[in-house]
Formats: structure tokens, C-alpha cells, sequence
DNA sequence: CTCGTATGAGACATATGTGTTTCATGACAC
DNA sequence: GTGTCATGAAACACATATGTCTCATACGAG
């Protein structure tokens, strides 16, 4: 009935992934005019703004999964799969941003498979701690958020063209596991 | 003839800062219920959206300015200088972080504004990179951003009630210039 | 007390976003 | 060719935000 174009509704979810990460306020009409479809088919696809967020928080998170359960996948070592998973992430961060900053969590659904991939990622830093990979006086709800906002920050580099997804990547991990300290000194 | 009542204006501007904090579309009518004005008062003391935020962000902006001048003047080297004035950011980031996702550049005078202080920020880093405090193999550009992330999560860190100013703001200094890797390993 | 003035409340017009409906069109299957 | 169906365009009703205006009130200065 609503769904038999799916090239139609790939166009809309793509359009709003990039209309809402530079504007979370912006109107559907700007989203529709991005996807190259008319206002009313983007209502037919999703009948509001809250079913086209939840839509959105979906995709980013099933795509956050699986890109990180690929890369951390071929990891032998705990550092080794938190600097894989950067670096699959960042190419991603524009599509998880908008996530925190929204009101999506209203929807308990996506709360709930938001808050479990924190969750993973907690238990990940918490094993690693374990291991010594990371301080152990530091709390493991910090370095959740360094980690998550360094990968803003290398996707955000990347953006502006100051540096390519592997080069921002680097430098975010570098960051985030020794800090920016001079080495020369 | 529009501000005889300062109060009332500051009113205005603290209640703006806290909404906008949590809801940068919020309307007009929900600050003015927050300040404890009528509607008609706000829109006396500031024409329209535009003009509340650019003052909004000439009071932040002057905030940081100061706040930094006054702890970067206690300090006796260049590591000091950041420590400190990460401490004294960090109780201002609620109010320095909307700056960053707002329109308000579209301002010329506060763009000019925030550019100047930006510009304050990596010429502190250039010399203390010229000093060997930070790698300098490391973009400036890199390091401005990743001191005012992680100023940014400190912040929430103390909003969320899981530290103190002063904590939040180690676990940031710590994080920014030696990283989170395990010191016992 | 009296005047001036900032204020709150409410009415009002306007603009924009939203959601629905209708109708014509074009693509595709048969 | 014919019918089905997704679509685009446009009109529509509705809600909300915005900005202005009017009027009554309360507070402070004189």
C-alpha cells in the first residue's frame, strides 16, 4: 500500500539524514524538496516528522551495529577493536549526531535499542578496563562520552575536508587512548 | 525607554539560556513563562528571535573572555594556563555550547566575535605546540576542537549530576592532554 | 496624592509548518 | 490499449510561533 516504491522512501530517509544533521528544526517540505518528491508522498510514507525520526534512529542504529560488529570482528585485542570501531564509526557519526541531540528517545522502542548499544559499549569498556587497557579510576560513563564525541569530532574534520575518515580517525583514537601531550619533550 | 528594568531584561536572558540550553527551538512564549514575564515585555526588550540571540551570545562570549583572562592570568606555564582555563570553562559551557549549533553566525559582529576568540584559543596552542606541550605533528584545528568537546562533555558530566565541576573538569584535562589508556598495565 | 512608566493580559493579524484531500499524470503489468 | 497504482501539484483546514497593539494595573518618584 504505502511502501512499494522503496527507491522512493531511500530517497526521503537520505535526504533527512542530511537535512537534519546540519538543521533538527528544518520542515519536511525542505526534506521532501532534498528527496525530489512532493510533500504528500513523503506522507505517505511516513505520516509525520515522529515516525520519519524513529525511522531515521532505526536505520543509524542498526548501521552503527553492524559496522562495528564487522570491524571489531577482526580484532585480536581490546585496543585493537575500540580503534577498528572508531574507525568504522566515523564515517557514521553524522547519522548517530542528530540521535543525541533529539527527541527521539521519546520513543520507547528506540530508546530501548539506543540504550542497548550504550549498553554494549559500556560492557566493552568495562571488560577492557578489566584487562588494563583503560585507567580504572576513570569512570567508565566518561569515557563513553570521549569516545563518542572525539568520533563527532574526527567525523566533523572530515566534514570541513581537514583530513580524510582515516587520518581523522587516527587522530581521534590518538586522542582519546594518550592524549595530545608533546611527545618530543 | 526599552531597558529601565534590568532585572526584568536578565531575567529575560538567564531563562533563555536555560531553554535554549535544552531546546534551541524553543519558542518565545516559553521563555517568557520561564523568565516569569508576559510575552509582550520579551519582545520590549528584544525585538525579535535574532536580536534575544545576539545578545545571547555577546553575553557568552564575553563570559568566556573573562573567565579565561582571569585564570590564564594565575598561571605560570603554558600547561597551567589550559588547566586552568578548562576549570573555568567548564561551569560555562551550557552557555558557550548553543553558540556552536546556533544560527547566530549569521551575525557579523558576533561571527567576528567568536572567530577573535577561536583565534585567541589556537594561537594559545601554537605557542605552547612551539613549546613542545602538544605534538606537533597534531593540527591545531584538531586541538581546539577536542578541548572544546571535552569541555562540553565535562559539563554534562556535572549536569548529570556524576561530578563535580572540579572533577569533571580533571577527568577533561586528563583525557585532553594524556589520555585514557591504563597507567597500571 | 498624582503622574509617568514598565508591565501583564489579551486580542489581533500574519507567517510557517503540518496533515489531508482531490485530481491529473505517467509508468508499468496485463 | 486498458487498468492499476505511486506520484506531483495544488488547495484546504488547522495549529503554533511571531510581532503588534490596546488597555488596565501596579509601582516609584515627585
Amino acid at each position: 500500500m504505502t511502501q512499494i516504491r522503496p527507491e522512493t522512501r531511500d530517497a526521503i530517509v537520505e535526504a533527512a539524514f542530511t537535512i537534519f544533521a546540519e538543521d533538527p528544526s528544518a520542515s519536511l517540505g525542505d526534506v521532501a524538496k532534498r528527496a525530489g518528491v512532493g510533500r504528500a508522498t513523503l506522507h505517505r510514507h511516513f505520516p509525520g516528522r515522529p515516525e520519519l525520526m524513529r525511522a531515521l534512529a532505526k536505520i543509524a542504529l542498526t548501521e552503527l551495529e553492524e559496522a562495528t560488529a564487522q570491524a571489531t570482528a577482526e580484532a585480536t585485542t581490546y585496543e585493537e577493536g575500540f580503534r577498528l570501531a572508531l574507525h568504522a564509526m566515523v564515517p557514521l557519526a553524522n547519522r548517530q549526531w542528530f540521535l543525541t541531540r533529539e527527541s527521539v528517545e521519546a520513543d520507547p522502542e528506540v530508546a530501548a535499542a539506543h540504550a542497548a548499544s550504550r549498553d554494549d559499549l559500556r560492557g566493552s569498556i568495562e571488560a577492557a578496563k578489566a584487562d588494563g587497557l583503560f585507567d580504572r579510576d576513570v569512570p567508565t560513563e566518561w569515557i563513553v562520552a570521549s569516545y563518542e564525541h572525539l568520533t563527532y569530532v574526527a567525523w566533523s574534520f572530515v566534514r570541513a575536508g581537514e583530513a580524510t575518515p582515516k587520518q581523522a580517525a587516527d587522530l581521534a583514537w590518538r586522542t582519546f587512548f594518550t592524549g595530545l601531550k608533546g611527545r618530543s619533550t
